[in-house]
DNA sequence: TATTGCTTAACAAAAGCTTGACAAAAGTGT
DNA sequence: ACACTTTTGTCAAGCTTTTGTTAAGCAATA
């Protein structure tokens, strides 16, 4: 897949910027200073990039996320780096911090002003700056979840019209399945899961946040939609051979009839691992998660902790 | 597959630039300087472009949105071209494999065997290389629109599971969403439109292939989602200052509100141009049609024809 | 005749480069 | 806790390269 067209210098400063969401002053500066990544010139002395390069400045951004000094780590080979953001990260599983708030912020209030303004061109722009901004967990956790909330508040409080909330929704529901398709390329031999929805329920975009931190994590996610009859689901996970099927529970009705339905999934699905209940009511399915030893994940981040514990196991 | 019309010289350079959002002195500027498209010419010396043309300076125009200098991508081919575009825009590993095969009734069998398979990856990727073989239109008319009505066929005769059915859906939906955003970037100041359906209506993936068509061509296209009230089709149609409505119809029921509906907007809602009428059941409403001079629209060429036609009007 | 198109040339804005400086943040020693 | 270095992101000045735009003069007429 990744042809040597990686080792062509082809992008301009400009581009990896964006695509690093490092400025390309910080760039310049890493490479007088420390020789972080030196770049070749075109015959008009324009730096040209390279992937490699690209993903360089990446962990480089990683590890100084994670808390190390530019000065510390520029020189460092590509393999080092990696071990050594690999290491950090997966120690410092609490501290994950920010970086620079104040743009955040400033990026959420834009998306915010253009969903009350109902320009789609910019709600878009301001989450793929968030994207390149935040990391992939920092995007979902800090930015689109809270505007997610902030978007059901305002429209439950009135100062925003219905057409509002569907179009804004649509941005986000856009967003994330590009992300998902993003992702996706990157690992075709994780261990496979499906995720889903029983049947009347309704399509829900935290449920795609959770495609979405799964395949982070290193699952092969297929996203099977909403209001799938339960034989569906085991027929499918049983096909593909899904180490573990995914269920979102979101709409309160027809708890009995949902909680047969995952019964059944269990005894007929042939599953490696446990089935996972997410959404907002997978807590009144308790007795059933009890009886199939089903786990319950009431959030992103304990979703992601049951899945890392998962995968680690697996692996 | 691919019509021999997008290889036969036939738009002038004017046309060429509403279609792209280029302007026609920077059209040939680029041909002077960098040869980037060297068109036919007519005996008398104009410039008549093919649809191929056309293709490659948007995707020239994209990927300087995306951060390229034109001097360093005039001259690549059309699918380095479309490597590199789609490499900008998700900023990160790209989904588009080289073809293996080439022809695109391979693609179509790889993408029908993908989703009897229910391999999302796969299916993804055939859909990929299929919009780098094709122009967009083709892509649409001669690939998604056959694909999608081969998934609807086999399923009705039984072939097809219902879950096999969902899931390549949520597939082509992805498909075309993503196709929405990335061709939003390339125009933010064409003519505005909305498009969306009715209370009582669901979500549709012809609609969705209407709203590509409409980008292409230059329309500056918001999707609301489907089952949105009339007044809030009419509050965001006069915030937004759209030209005009395209309402989605392809469910037979409620006939009479909703050719009420169509009424109302037509008198609240400030447009320009007339409404517009897409999909399954438009033929259900020619009676309001002609009261409210809205176009009915039944398939995507029509749809084409007349938004190419309003376009024209317009600039 | 009025509009559009062609070519050439010139111009100006945008973006890149280097060097140097500065201030906030982080680290160090007392 | 406080004073001190060091580190590091940001910015400005002055230069070069790239690229969109405009003008002038002529030709075609989709």
């Amino acid at each position: 897949m990744k042809g040597n067209l990686s080792k062509k210098p082809r992008h301009l400063i400009q581009v990896v910027g964006r695509r690093t969401g490092i400025s390309s002053d910080v760039i310049r500066a890493w490479e007088r200073r420390y020789n972080a990544v030196v770049s070749e010139r075109t015959q008009t002395n324009r730096r040209l990039y390279t992937d490699d390069d690209i993903e360089k400045l990446t962990l480089l951004k990683r590890a100084i996320n994670a808390g190390r000094r530019i000065g510390d780590i520029a020189q460092l080979p590509y393999d080092d780096l990696f071990e050594l953001v690999m290491g950090d990260e997966s120690n410092a599983t609490r501290s994950y911090q920010r970086p620079s708030t104040g743009t955040v912020m400033e990026l959420f209030d834009e998306a915010a002003l253009s969903i009350e303004e109902m320009n789609s061109n910019k709600l878009d722009t301001a989450l793929s700056n968030a994207i390149a901004m935040l990391s992939t967990t920092d995007f979902l956790m800090e930015f689109l979840k809270p505007l997610h909330t902030y978007i059901n508040d305002e429209c439950s409080r009135g100062s925003l019209r219905y057409i509002q909330e569907k179009f804004a929704k649509i941005s986000l529901r856009n967003c994330l399945s590009n992300l998902y398709t993003k992702f996706r390329s990157a690992k075709d031999d994780g261990p496979r899961m499906i995720i889903g929805s029983l049947t009347s329920e309704y399509e829900n975009l935290d449920t795609l946040m959770h495609i979405i931190v799964a395949q982070n994590i290193g699952w092969d996610v297929t996203y099977v939609g909403n209001s799938i009859p339960h034989d569906e689901m085991t027929y499918m996970a049983n096909k593909v051979e899904a180490r573990t099927i995914v269920v979102a529970l979101n709409n309160p009705r027809d708890i009995a009839r949902k909680t047969y339905e995952i019964k059944t999934m269990k005894e007929q699905a042939d599953l490696k691992d446990n089935i996972v209940l997410i959404g907002a009511q997978a807590n009144n399915y308790r007795q059933i998660a009890d009886d199939v030893k089903a786990v319950i994940s009431q959030d992103l981040s304990s979703f992601r902790l049951t899945l890392e514990r998962l995968y680690g196991l697996i692996r």
